[in-house]
DNA sequence: TGCGTGATTATGTATGCACATAATATTGGA
DNA sequence: TCCAATATTATGTGCATACATAATCACGCA
């Protein structure tokens, strides 16, 4: 072994493509070059040079060799907080009231977020998130019965509304949509903020294969920020 | 050739994953199984695992094998977005217009977010973006001219100040901060919305190693989402 | 019974090789 | 001169192999 790994190298030319070393779009050396460089095999180099592909640092064509990304198009990691988990995380002491729990029509919004018909029969949930007591979250949730029957006769006392479906019915895909929401009556008296604050709102659709599982629309108080980095 | 490649393998097994084959946490099978099943080799197999434990879905142990990530926390690869592409993807002609532009010192908050003394020298932009010649965002941005001192001098009608950043100096880190903010009187008369509407917020300072490049806080009109999948 | 040592096992990594594929360069014929 | 067929080249991919490494298991000795 060379103490060269396809790992090491990867790192070592990201670095060099930051550090400006090439200029941006510009080609940079061959797997060859490379490979007598950094005196390992081709397929090592190669190895390096997919995975900064795969991270969105080069281009790679076929005889057309390898070039910086003009627009490194900045992808982040995002991840998608669970609430106690943020509460918790600033030393505060979580807790849920459920506000509002019944089996009703989905509205018609909801309805087609959901892709259901008429006949389709939902769970709602209004759930109220608080950090020392105080309010942070108000979230709304419709659960589609039809693919989840159980969710009816749920014990969310011990978990959360959100935990129970993960555990529950692991989800394939998601939707998620990030927005900001204007305070209105139901919003300023249940999470007393004042009316017409600007609050960031997050609303998720889950999916199990071609059925929907739930709809959630999360309000956070005044203030919060999602924050992460590239 | 098998038709079999380790591409395949992982999108296979990954979809295999988030139908739920294997619950989560659970060992899913070793790679000389799955070699067997694909009828590949087990370097084949390594490739796709290891690819799909960059992804995230998977952890792997040595002699431990390999289990589905207890994914709780779902983690969503976020795109962020560049104004222009947001723009012309709706089908719209994107323009921009230059507010204001001059060369001041920071605010104070400013200078801390850019990790600057008093002595520092920003350029001060603001721009508003317009899709079909209605407002679309509104940009206010800080540019550290102690680290990009050209900028002063950029010719900003034929490419925006981000690309211009974007080719110039690319970032290596960036932290971004998601939130909702009131409309205040400026932001009412820039972007043509009502006083105090919801305006969905993007902050972002961009770092090249320890200098800091950039900050700017992106106010996006009224009813932007900022849409993805997990 | 308790514990250390070595065997076993599953994954991690690198290599050389063969062939596939796509884009470009070259050549040859009409 | 122009176009099409062919060669060349850089990357894409898979395979067999060899060795590295870490966790676990089995064994045997005290």
């Amino acid at each position: 072994m060379n103490g060269v790994t396809h790992g090491g190298i990867r790192e070592a030319i990201r670095n060099r493509i930051v550090a400006g070393e090439w200029k941006l779009g510009e080609l940079i050396p061959g797997e060859m070059e490379f490979a007598a460089e950094y005196e390992c095999s081709r397929t090592t180099v190669n190895r390096a040079l997919q995975a900064l592909a795969d991270e969105g640092i080069v281009e790679r064509k076929r005889k057309g060799g390898t070039r910086v990304r003009p627009m490194p198009a900045p992808q982040a990691q995002l991840k998608i907080p669970i609430i106690r988990e943020q509460v918790e995380s600033r030393d505060a002491a979580y807790s849920v009231r459920i506000v509002r729990r019944e089996t009703l029509a989905p509205t018609e919004e909801i309805a087609q977020l959901l892709g259901l018909g008429q006949e389709g029969r939902c769970a709602y949930l209004e759930t109220l998130h608080l950090s020392d007591e105080r309010p942070f979250v108000f979230e709304r949730r419709w659960v589609n019965l039809g693919t989840v029957p159980d969710f009816e006769e749920a014990d969310l006392d011990q978990t959360s509304a959100n935990e129970w479906l993960i555990r529950t019915v692991p989800f394939t895909r998601g939707d998620v949509s990030l927005c900001a929401t204007s305070a209105d009556a139901k919003l300023t008296s249940v999470l007393g903020v004042e009316q017409g604050e600007a609050l960031f709102t997050m609303k998720r659709v889950t999916w199990l294969g071609q059925r929907s599982v739930t709809a959630t629309q999360l309000y956070y108080a005044t203030g919060y920020s999602l924050d992460f980095a590239i």
